[in-house]
DNA sequence: TAAAATTACTATCGAAACAATAGTAATAAA
DNA sequence: TTTATTACTATTGTTTCGATAGTAATTTTA
């Protein structure tokens, strides 16, 4: 991997990693929609290209964002879960969510997000217990 | 301007619009540094080209985050000030800041940044409060 | 007050990234 | 055992980016 890289700044090196134009809603679409596959990810309606999907998982992969794996069982399938450094962006997500939801409406039509009227710390730590239990799930569901 | 958003989902819609690889980064220069001028921006240690940096400056001036302005006995220089749309995406900011300096010290180095171990709430109050004594403190001064 | 410098851009053009589509290999289902 | 599914890679335009040069208005300096 090349130094992508362009400063030592905080804010421009995590913008170096997710900050193009389909990182997080790959990340959108693992920790508040539960998906999985590749096929999952290719089937949300912004239409990520298959390359463009493909490159962007191997460069989360390699910054330890998520990882790849076989379920017991299947072979076929990819299943690609989120690190807790990832889960850690969940903060992030939200406020963005809650920010287009306030500000876009103007320009945009909107969906309504059920629940976004709640306290935003109480959004997070749901999402996230929500996503960790469905690993476990998933996970346990696969050893038996 | 042309119909630039993938789907009505909330994070897709903000990310159409400030999701690209500079507008963030110029929304940090405004609120924790303080810029305010096209020559200020041009300086900033990531060196962004001057004709994206000028369509980046027309686009967030177009969907109201941003405004573009004359002082009083300076027909030189044009004043980019952030608006309260804007600032409000300042916990965002401050969240990628702390999820950076957490999580990519293996992978490049990361400049500390000064009280970013306070209280995330109150890094994000402060940081807000000094913005806009800054606007205002610019903005009388220069109507003297 | 004329020349030099500064500021804020626009223009240009090669490089890189993106996007649409087709194709392939392995596995699973019918 | 043929068909379908999944997970990709390959290919080829198209769009965006990025580096640099150039221009016009204003301000400073000699």
């Amino acid at each position: 991997m090349k130094d992508i890289f362009r400063s030592s700044c905080p804010i421009a090196s995590t913008l170096d990693i997710i900050g193009d134009k389909w990182s997080l809603l790959i990340l959108r679409d693992m920790l508040l929609h539960h998906k999985m596959t590749f096929k999952d990810f290719s089937a949300s309606e912004e239409k990520i290209a298959p390359s463009i999907l493909s490159s962007r998982l191997k460069l989360l992969t390699s910054y330890g964002l998520i990882t790849k794996q076989k379920l017991a069982g299947n072979k076929k399938e990819n299943i690609y879960l989120l690190t807790e450094k990832a889960i850690e962006l969940s903060s992030i997500l939200i406020d963005i969510s809650i920010w287009g939801d306030k500000h876009l409406r103007e320009f945009n039509r909107i969906n309504d997000i059920e629940g976004l009227d709640l306290d935003r710390s109480l959004i997070i730590s749901t999402v996230n217990k929500q996503y960790h239990s469905m690993v476990e799930n998933i996970v346990s569901s696969s050893a038996k």
